[in-house]
DNA sequence: CCATAGATCTCGCTG
DNA sequence: CAGCGAGGTCTATGG
Protein backbone atom coordinates (compact mmCIF):
# COMPACT_ATOMS: atom_id res chain seq x y z
CA UNK A 1 0.00 0.00 0.00
CA UNK A 2 1.02 3.44 -1.25
CA UNK A 3 -0.93 5.00 1.57
CA UNK A 4 -0.25 6.20 5.24
CA UNK A 5 -3.70 5.54 7.26
CA UNK A 6 -5.48 7.22 10.49
CA UNK A 7 -7.64 5.24 12.34
CA UNK A 8 -9.30 5.98 16.02
CA UNK A 9 -10.28 2.79 17.81
CA UNK A 10 -11.98 1.59 21.08
CA UNK A 11 -8.95 -1.35 21.76
CA UNK A 12 -6.53 -2.40 23.40
CA UNK A 13 -2.57 -2.09 22.80
CA UNK A 14 0.29 -4.46 24.27
CA UNK A 15 3.97 -3.49 22.89
CA UNK A 16 6.48 -6.08 23.79
CA UNK A 17 10.20 -5.29 22.82
CA UNK A 18 12.92 -3.73 23.82
CA UNK A 19 10.56 -3.38 27.07
CA UNK A 20 7.12 -4.70 27.62
CA UNK A 21 3.94 -2.27 28.17
CA UNK A 22 0.15 -2.84 28.51
CA UNK A 23 -2.36 0.31 27.67
CA UNK A 24 -5.74 -0.71 28.93
CA UNK A 25 -8.54 -0.74 26.94
CA UNK A 26 -9.84 2.97 25.78
CA UNK A 27 -10.08 4.83 22.35
CA UNK A 28 -6.71 6.20 20.68
CA UNK A 29 -5.50 7.60 17.59
CA UNK A 30 -3.64 5.00 15.47
CA UNK A 31 -1.44 6.66 12.76
CA UNK A 32 0.38 3.82 10.53
CA UNK A 33 2.77 5.50 7.22
CA UNK A 34 3.82 3.90 4.28
CA UNK A 35 7.06 3.77 5.67
CA UNK A 36 6.18 1.22 8.15
CA UNK A 37 5.89 3.62 11.36
CA UNK A 38 3.00 3.06 13.72
CA UNK A 39 2.45 5.51 16.28
CA UNK A 40 -0.50 5.28 18.88
CA UNK A 41 -1.44 8.35 20.36
CA UNK A 42 -3.51 9.27 23.31
CA UNK A 43 -5.57 12.56 24.27
CA UNK A 44 -2.10 14.72 25.24
CA UNK A 45 1.28 14.53 24.14
CA UNK A 46 3.33 14.50 21.03
CA UNK A 47 4.66 11.97 22.01
CA UNK A 48 2.96 8.72 20.97
CA UNK A 49 1.90 6.32 23.50
CA UNK A 50 3.53 3.60 22.10
CA UNK A 51 4.91 3.24 18.55
CA UNK A 52 7.45 1.37 16.45
CA UNK A 53 9.53 3.50 14.22
CA UNK A 54 10.32 2.82 10.44
CA UNK A 55 10.43 -0.72 9.27
CA UNK A 56 7.30 -2.54 10.80
CA UNK A 57 4.99 -5.18 9.15
CA UNK A 58 1.23 -5.36 9.57
CA UNK A 59 -0.42 -8.57 10.08
CA UNK A 60 -4.19 -7.69 10.40
CA UNK A 61 -6.36 -11.31 11.67
CA UNK A 62 -9.75 -10.89 12.13
CA UNK A 63 -10.08 -7.67 14.95
CA UNK A 64 -6.21 -8.18 15.96
CA UNK A 65 -3.11 -5.93 14.34
CA UNK A 66 0.06 -7.00 14.76
CA UNK A 67 2.87 -4.77 13.65
CA UNK A 68 6.22 -6.71 14.01
CA UNK A 69 9.95 -5.35 13.25
CA UNK A 70 12.68 -7.70 13.95
CA UNK A 71 12.34 -8.31 17.97
CA UNK A 72 9.50 -5.55 18.52
CA UNK A 73 5.57 -6.26 18.23
CA UNK A 74 2.70 -4.08 19.03
CA UNK A 75 -0.85 -5.79 19.00
CA UNK A 76 -4.05 -3.95 18.68
CA UNK A 77 -6.94 -5.92 19.55
CA UNK A 78 -9.81 -3.69 18.13
CA UNK A 79 -13.52 -3.61 20.05
CA UNK A 80 -14.97 -1.02 17.85
CA UNK A 81 -13.22 1.04 14.65
CA UNK A 82 -14.52 4.51 15.60
CA UNK A 83 -12.48 6.24 12.00
CA UNK A 84 -10.99 5.28 9.30
CA UNK A 85 -8.95 7.48 6.90
CA UNK A 86 -6.64 6.71 4.82
CA UNK A 87 -3.77 9.51 3.50
CA UNK A 88 -1.63 11.14 0.83
CA UNK A 89 1.27 13.22 2.40
CA UNK A 90 4.02 14.97 1.04
CA UNK A 91 7.66 13.88 1.33
CA UNK A 92 9.12 17.31 2.16
CA UNK A 93 11.27 17.68 5.10
CA UNK A 94 11.45 21.68 7.07
CA UNK A 95 14.78 23.50 6.15
CA UNK A 96 16.37 24.04 9.44
CA UNK A 97 17.95 27.36 10.60
CA UNK A 98 19.96 27.90 13.85
CA UNK A 99 21.39 24.28 14.10
CA UNK A 100 24.36 23.35 15.99
CA UNK A 101 26.57 22.78 12.65
CA UNK A 102 25.68 26.81 12.13
CA UNK A 103 26.75 27.95 14.99
CA UNK A 104 30.03 25.91 14.61
CA UNK A 105 30.75 27.70 11.48
CA UNK A 106 30.03 31.18 13.36
CA UNK A 107 32.44 30.15 15.93
CA UNK A 108 34.94 29.04 13.10
CA UNK A 109 34.42 32.49 11.21
CA UNK A 110 35.46 34.02 14.79
CA UNK A 111 38.13 31.87 15.77
CA UNK A 112 40.61 34.65 16.29
CA UNK A 113 38.44 37.23 17.74
CA UNK A 114 38.06 34.94 20.47
CA UNK A 115 41.42 34.13 21.05
CA UNK A 116 41.56 30.42 19.35
CA UNK A 117 44.97 29.62 17.97
CA UNK A 118 45.82 27.98 14.97
CA UNK A 119 43.49 26.66 12.47
CA UNK A 120 40.38 25.13 12.56
CA UNK A 121 39.28 21.48 11.99
CA UNK A 122 36.30 20.26 12.00
CA UNK A 123 34.36 17.18 13.78
CA UNK A 124 38.22 15.97 14.45
CA UNK A 125 37.77 12.22 15.29
CA UNK A 126 39.80 10.89 19.01
CA UNK A 127 39.14 7.56 20.33
CA UNK A 128 36.61 8.79 22.61
CA UNK A 129 35.04 10.78 19.74
CA UNK A 130 34.59 13.80 17.56
CA UNK A 131 35.31 16.51 18.57
CA UNK A 132 33.76 20.11 17.07
CA UNK A 133 36.69 22.08 16.72
CA UNK A 134 40.03 20.73 16.95
CA UNK A 135 43.24 22.61 16.40
CA UNK A 136 47.08 22.46 16.85
CA UNK A 137 49.11 25.50 17.23
CA UNK A 138 52.62 25.01 18.51
CA UNK A 139 52.42 21.68 19.79
CA UNK A 140 49.45 22.95 21.93
CA UNK A 141 46.02 21.47 21.42
CA UNK A 142 42.89 23.12 21.12
CA UNK A 143 39.51 21.48 21.66
CA UNK A 144 35.95 23.46 21.46
CA UNK A 145 32.43 21.39 21.75
CA UNK A 146 30.06 24.00 20.76
CA UNK A 147 26.52 23.67 22.00
CA UNK A 148 23.30 25.77 20.73
CA UNK A 149 21.89 25.88 24.23
CA UNK A 150 23.20 26.32 27.60
CA UNK A 151 25.80 24.49 28.44
CA UNK A 152 24.79 21.62 31.21
CA UNK A 153 27.91 19.45 33.18
CA UNK A 154 27.65 16.60 30.61
CA UNK A 155 29.05 19.34 28.37
CA UNK A 156 32.11 19.79 30.62
CA UNK A 157 32.62 15.95 30.94
CA UNK A 158 32.23 15.75 27.08
CA UNK A 159 35.53 17.74 26.32
CA UNK A 160 37.28 16.34 29.19
CA UNK A 161 36.57 12.79 27.55
CA UNK A 162 38.62 13.91 24.03
CA UNK A 163 41.26 15.64 26.21
CA UNK A 164 42.31 12.55 27.41
CA UNK A 165 43.05 10.91 24.53
CA UNK A 166 45.49 13.73 23.48
CA UNK A 167 49.13 13.80 24.93
CA UNK A 168 51.09 17.18 25.95
CA UNK A 169 49.02 20.82 26.46
CA UNK A 170 45.68 20.80 25.92
CA UNK A 171 43.05 24.38 26.33
CA UNK A 172 39.61 23.15 26.66
CA UNK A 173 36.94 25.14 25.63
CA UNK A 174 33.16 24.92 25.35
CA UNK A 175 30.77 27.66 23.52
CA UNK A 176 27.25 28.40 23.67
CA UNK A 177 24.78 31.21 24.30
CA UNK A 178 24.50 30.55 27.93
CA UNK A 179 26.10 27.65 30.85
CA UNK A 180 24.54 26.36 33.51
CA UNK A 181 25.67 27.43 37.42
CA UNK A 182 26.73 24.43 38.38
CA UNK A 183 28.30 23.81 34.82
CA UNK A 184 30.25 27.33 35.06
CA UNK A 185 31.71 25.72 38.68
CA UNK A 186 33.22 22.58 36.78
CA UNK A 187 34.13 24.16 33.68
CA UNK A 188 36.75 26.72 36.25
CA UNK A 189 37.54 23.81 38.19
CA UNK A 190 38.82 21.59 35.21
CA UNK A 191 40.56 24.76 33.62
CA UNK A 192 37.53 24.19 31.00
CA UNK A 193 36.58 27.88 29.12
CA UNK A 194 33.72 29.27 28.68
CA UNK A 195 32.92 31.19 25.15
CA UNK A 196 29.56 32.92 24.79
CA UNK A 197 28.52 32.83 21.32
CA UNK A 198 24.73 33.12 19.64
CA UNK A 199 23.41 32.93 16.24
CA UNK B 1 -12.50 22.81 23.05
CA UNK B 2 -12.33 19.57 24.81
CA UNK B 3 -11.53 17.88 21.62
CA UNK B 4 -8.39 17.51 19.71
CA UNK B 5 -8.72 17.22 16.04
CA UNK B 6 -6.88 16.20 12.88
CA UNK B 7 -6.43 18.20 9.81
CA UNK B 8 -5.00 16.63 6.79
CA UNK B 9 -4.09 20.14 4.48
CA UNK B 10 -2.11 21.48 1.69
CA UNK B 11 -0.16 24.15 3.31
CA UNK B 12 2.89 25.55 4.11
CA UNK B 13 4.08 25.73 7.64
CA UNK B 14 6.79 27.88 9.40
CA UNK B 15 7.91 27.38 12.66
CA UNK B 16 10.39 30.10 15.05
CA UNK B 17 11.26 29.44 18.57
CA UNK B 18 14.10 27.41 19.81
CA UNK B 19 14.79 27.38 15.89
CA UNK B 20 13.56 28.48 12.86
CA UNK B 21 12.09 26.10 9.95
CA UNK B 22 10.00 26.41 6.35
CA UNK B 23 8.31 23.18 5.18
CA UNK B 24 7.13 24.35 1.60
CA UNK B 25 3.91 23.77 0.02
CA UNK B 26 2.34 20.34 0.29
CA UNK B 27 -0.11 18.34 1.86
CA UNK B 28 0.71 17.49 5.88
CA UNK B 29 -1.29 16.06 8.65
CA UNK B 30 -1.86 18.40 11.86
CA UNK B 31 -2.81 17.35 15.38
CA UNK B 32 -3.94 19.36 18.00
CA UNK B 33 -4.71 17.91 21.24
CA UNK B 34 -6.62 19.14 24.47
CA UNK B 35 -3.82 20.08 26.14
CA UNK B 36 -2.01 22.29 23.39
CA UNK B 37 0.15 19.92 21.80
CA UNK B 38 0.50 20.65 18.14
CA UNK B 39 2.19 18.19 15.87
CA UNK B 40 2.77 18.17 11.79
CA UNK B 41 3.31 15.59 10.28
CA UNK B 42 4.77 14.35 6.90
CA UNK B 43 4.76 10.86 4.85
CA UNK B 44 6.97 9.04 7.68
CA UNK B 45 8.32 8.67 10.61
CA UNK B 46 6.93 8.62 14.13
CA UNK B 47 8.43 12.54 14.53
CA UNK B 48 6.59 15.42 13.59
CA UNK B 49 8.54 17.56 10.93
CA UNK B 50 7.20 20.27 13.47
CA UNK B 51 6.00 20.52 16.65
CA UNK B 52 5.23 22.49 19.71
CA UNK B 53 4.60 20.50 23.16
CA UNK B 54 1.97 21.11 25.66
CA UNK B 55 0.56 24.41 26.07
CA UNK B 56 0.27 26.19 22.69
CA UNK B 57 -2.99 29.22 21.84
CA UNK B 58 -4.56 28.48 18.43
CA UNK B 59 -5.15 31.42 16.75
CA UNK B 60 -7.46 31.81 13.43
CA UNK B 61 -7.29 34.30 11.07
CA UNK B 62 -8.94 33.24 7.57
CA UNK B 63 -6.85 30.44 6.43
CA UNK B 64 -3.92 31.10 8.52
CA UNK B 65 -3.90 29.40 11.59
CA UNK B 66 -0.87 30.45 14.24
CA UNK B 67 -0.18 28.19 17.34
CA UNK B 68 1.72 30.35 19.76
CA UNK B 69 3.49 29.34 22.94
CA UNK B 70 5.54 31.96 25.09
CA UNK B 71 8.13 32.72 22.52
CA UNK B 72 7.59 29.36 20.07
CA UNK B 73 4.75 29.60 17.39
CA UNK B 74 3.92 27.90 14.28
CA UNK B 75 2.25 29.42 11.52
CA UNK B 76 -0.16 26.92 9.05
CA UNK B 77 -1.42 28.72 5.99
CA UNK B 78 -3.95 26.90 4.50
CA UNK B 79 -4.17 26.20 0.98
CA UNK B 80 -6.52 23.45 0.57
CA UNK B 81 -8.80 21.73 3.69
CA UNK B 82 -9.01 18.27 2.28
CA UNK B 83 -9.89 16.26 5.39
CA UNK B 84 -10.93 17.23 8.90
CA UNK B 85 -11.67 15.15 11.63
CA UNK B 86 -12.35 16.36 15.69
CA UNK B 87 -11.82 13.28 18.01
CA UNK B 88 -11.99 12.33 21.87
CA UNK B 89 -9.57 10.04 23.32
CA UNK B 90 -8.53 8.21 26.57
CA UNK B 91 -6.49 9.69 29.21
CA UNK B 92 -4.63 6.06 29.75
CA UNK B 93 -0.75 5.67 29.72
CA UNK B 94 0.73 2.16 29.06
CA UNK B 95 2.12 0.45 32.21
CA UNK B 96 5.51 0.10 31.48
CA UNK B 97 7.76 -2.63 32.41
CA UNK B 98 11.67 -3.02 32.38
CA UNK B 99 12.50 0.06 33.10
CA UNK B 100 16.07 1.43 34.65
CA UNK B 101 14.09 2.26 38.23
CA UNK B 102 13.47 -1.89 38.16
CA UNK B 103 16.42 -2.63 37.01
CA UNK B 104 18.47 -0.53 39.98
CA UNK B 105 15.97 -2.60 42.94
CA UNK B 106 16.91 -5.63 41.34
CA UNK B 107 20.51 -4.47 41.78
CA UNK B 108 19.84 -3.77 45.45
CA UNK B 109 18.30 -6.76 45.96
CA UNK B 110 21.34 -8.98 45.14
CA UNK B 111 23.61 -5.96 46.17
CA UNK B 112 25.78 -8.57 48.61
CA UNK B 113 25.87 -11.16 45.34
CA UNK B 114 27.63 -9.04 43.71
CA UNK B 115 30.31 -8.27 46.49
CA UNK B 116 29.03 -4.47 47.15
CA UNK B 117 29.51 -3.49 51.01
CA UNK B 118 27.23 -1.38 53.17
CA UNK B 119 23.62 -0.41 53.00
CA UNK B 120 22.37 0.82 49.31
CA UNK B 121 21.04 4.44 49.12
CA UNK B 122 19.30 5.40 45.71
CA UNK B 123 19.32 8.63 44.09
CA UNK B 124 21.85 9.81 46.57
CA UNK B 125 22.34 13.77 45.45
CA UNK B 126 25.48 15.02 44.69
CA UNK B 127 26.53 18.02 43.73
CA UNK B 128 27.00 16.90 40.20
CA UNK B 129 23.95 15.14 40.19
CA UNK B 130 21.64 12.09 41.79
CA UNK B 131 23.92 8.80 42.00
CA UNK B 132 21.91 5.92 40.99
CA UNK B 133 23.06 4.05 44.00
CA UNK B 134 24.79 4.83 46.94
CA UNK B 135 26.84 2.86 50.01
CA UNK B 136 29.02 4.22 52.92
CA UNK B 137 30.90 1.36 54.33
CA UNK B 138 33.93 1.86 56.59
CA UNK B 139 34.87 5.09 55.13
CA UNK B 140 34.31 3.60 51.72
CA UNK B 141 31.79 5.03 49.15
CA UNK B 142 30.46 2.79 46.82
CA UNK B 143 28.91 5.02 43.40
CA UNK B 144 26.89 2.98 41.12
CA UNK B 145 25.30 4.09 37.91
CA UNK B 146 22.87 1.64 36.20
CA UNK B 147 21.72 1.28 32.72
CA UNK B 148 19.18 -0.60 31.46
CA UNK B 149 21.07 -0.89 27.90
CA UNK B 150 24.64 -1.47 27.19
CA UNK B 151 26.94 0.88 28.48
CA UNK B 152 28.97 3.51 26.60
CA UNK B 153 31.37 5.82 27.41
CA UNK B 154 28.60 9.03 28.58
CA UNK B 155 27.79 6.71 31.33
CA UNK B 156 31.39 6.31 32.29
CA UNK B 157 31.89 9.92 32.77
CA UNK B 158 28.67 10.43 34.49
CA UNK B 159 29.61 8.65 37.43
CA UNK B 160 33.48 9.81 37.32
CA UNK B 161 31.48 12.86 37.80
CA UNK B 162 29.74 11.92 41.10
CA UNK B 163 33.01 10.42 42.08
CA UNK B 164 34.85 14.20 42.23
CA UNK B 165 32.21 15.18 44.46
CA UNK B 166 33.82 12.19 47.07
CA UNK B 167 36.53 12.65 49.50
CA UNK B 168 38.42 10.11 50.17
CA UNK B 169 38.17 6.41 49.09
CA UNK B 170 35.30 5.62 46.23
CA UNK B 171 34.26 2.72 44.30
CA UNK B 172 32.54 3.34 40.97
CA UNK B 173 30.84 0.67 39.14
CA UNK B 174 28.33 0.66 36.13
CA UNK B 175 25.75 -1.63 36.06
CA UNK B 176 24.02 -2.77 32.49
CA UNK B 177 23.22 -5.71 30.47
CA UNK B 178 26.57 -5.32 28.03
CA UNK B 179 29.09 -2.39 27.80
CA UNK B 180 30.38 -1.28 24.63
CA UNK B 181 34.30 -1.80 23.79
CA UNK B 182 35.31 1.57 24.30
CA UNK B 183 33.03 2.03 27.27
CA UNK B 184 35.30 -1.10 28.99
CA UNK B 185 38.43 0.43 28.00
CA UNK B 186 37.72 3.62 29.34
CA UNK B 187 36.19 2.11 32.69
CA UNK B 188 39.47 0.27 33.08
CA UNK B 189 41.27 2.90 32.75
CA UNK B 190 39.74 4.82 35.47
CA UNK B 191 38.73 1.74 37.90
CA UNK B 192 35.12 2.28 36.75
CA UNK B 193 34.31 -1.69 37.32
CA UNK B 194 31.62 -3.35 35.37
CA UNK B 195 28.39 -5.39 36.57
CA UNK B 196 26.68 -7.20 34.30
CA UNK B 197 22.76 -7.06 35.10
CA UNK B 198 19.67 -7.86 33.21
CA UNK B 199 16.36 -7.96 33.50
C1' DC C 1 25.58 -3.93 11.89
C1' DC C 2 27.54 -1.12 16.02
C1' DA C 3 28.93 3.22 18.08
C1' DT C 4 28.48 8.03 18.80
C1' DA C 5 26.04 12.33 19.40
C1' DG C 6 22.41 15.97 18.13
C1' DA C 7 17.68 17.32 19.00
C1' DT C 8 12.96 23.02 18.26
C1' DC C 9 14.85 16.42 21.70
C1' DT C 10 10.21 15.22 25.07
C1' DC C 11 8.93 14.37 29.53
C1' DG C 12 9.03 14.05 34.52
C1' DC C 13 11.02 15.18 38.71
C1' DT C 14 13.19 18.03 42.20
C1' DG C 15 14.81 22.29 44.29
C1' DC D 1 11.44 28.58 36.96
C1' DA D 2 16.03 26.19 36.18
C1' DG D 3 18.58 22.11 36.29
C1' DC D 4 19.27 17.42 35.64
C1' DG D 5 18.62 12.86 33.63
C1' DA D 6 15.82 8.88 31.54
C1' DG D 7 14.04 7.40 27.26
C1' DG D 8 11.21 1.32 24.22
C1' DT D 9 14.36 7.93 23.32
C1' DC D 10 14.33 8.92 17.53
C1' DT D 11 17.15 9.99 13.83
C1' DA D 12 21.33 10.94 11.16
C1' DT D 13 25.98 9.81 10.22
C1' DG D 14 30.27 7.42 10.03
C1' DG D 15 33.00 3.16 10.39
Amino acid sequence: MDKGSILIADCIVTYDGRAKSVLERGRYLIIYKVDGSLAIHGMSLIKPLNYISSGSVLNKQGNILIWTKKKESIKVEIMTEIYYQPFDLSHHVPVMMNTEKQLVEKLVQEWKEHGLKGTPVLEQKTRHGPVDIYSLHASEHTLVEVKRKNITLKDITQVLRYKETFEGSVLCYVAGPGISKNAMTYAEKHAVKFIKINF
